[in-house]
DNA sequence: CTGATATCAGTTGTACTGATATAT
DNA sequence: CATATATCAGTACAACTGATATCA
């Protein structure tokens, strides 16, 4: 609040992997706030949306979608099972397997997520206009693809 | 690494706020494995080019100027103390207060943690000439900026 | 046998929250 | 009295690491 009673080093304010962090925690901070005023977190969002966009799969496929790991996903689909989100059923075929699968009530949970996520991007992006905005997703992209897209 | 067998969903992929978050989280990972190499952290390297550019602080005024809680400055104090990065004397004007001074050693210390940041963002930053560095940056510093600086 | 799966128990790291003693 | 400081103890949460029983 007060400036000049606690100037930031040069080096760090312009320092990219540090903006990041901050942006990053900024925009974390708005998807789970938002998030949890409907009861949800952000890998419920990941996990309904890969359900809906590529149908039923194992637990682990999810895992490996979402880019969550194996042991989380259990609390994750423990928590959409108990919404009603989605359905575990045991795979007839391969009886090491959950088959997962969205609900009804699943299906319209997405859609008000949906929303809400795109209210949140609309918060974090707020100062920049359409161009900036696309050009950032791009650059980001970039790095992200760079250095390894999932985990 | 089998792309077929684990599509992220669209709405994900170019979602901002998780873009933000996967970069951020491979910045920080570069940035502290390759301090690590020299046994320092981040906070060590905010806390030492804070004293350098600004001299002699609280450690209260150091917490406000990094970013970092007072609580958790104690144990970086702790470890750049120990390194004979830092000095911690009485101030003697106002007895609450330590007086962080920075010392011969920590400053050849920041000489090197500043050759290895910069080497560790230009790889962070690779994919990108430096138009698109710039740019980025830009970017990252506006939104850092309206949605508050510091804390 | 090797490998994958779902689950559980547990570690680590770090942001973050008090509380306390000391001093202004 | 209210406020600031240095320190400590401890929470909350996420990423991450095994280990195990079950099965292909």
């Amino acid at each position: 609040m007060n400036d000049s009673s606690r100037p930031t080093p040069e080096r760090l304010r312009t320092l990219p992997s540090r903006l990041l962090a901050i942006a990053a925690s900024q925009g974390d901070r708005l998807v789970g706030e938002g998030l949890s005023a409907v009861g949800a977190r952000k890998w419920h969002y990941a996990v309904l949306t890969s359900l809906q966009e590529y149908g039923p799969a194992s637990q682990a496929e999810l895992s490996r979608r979402a880019g969550i790991y194996r042991s989380d996903m259990v609390a994750v689909l423990n928590e959409l099972a108990d919404g009603g989100h989605v359905e575990r059923t045991p795979d007839r075929d391969d009886r090491r397997r959950n088959v997962i699968t969205i609900t009804a009530r699943g299906r319209r949970r997405v859609d008000t997520l949906d929303g809400l996520i795109d209210t949140i991007q609309g918060e974090l992006l707020a100062p920049l206009d359409a161009a900036e905005r696309a050009e950032l997703v791009r650059l980001l992209t970039v790095l992200v693809a760079h250095h390894g897209d999932g985990m």
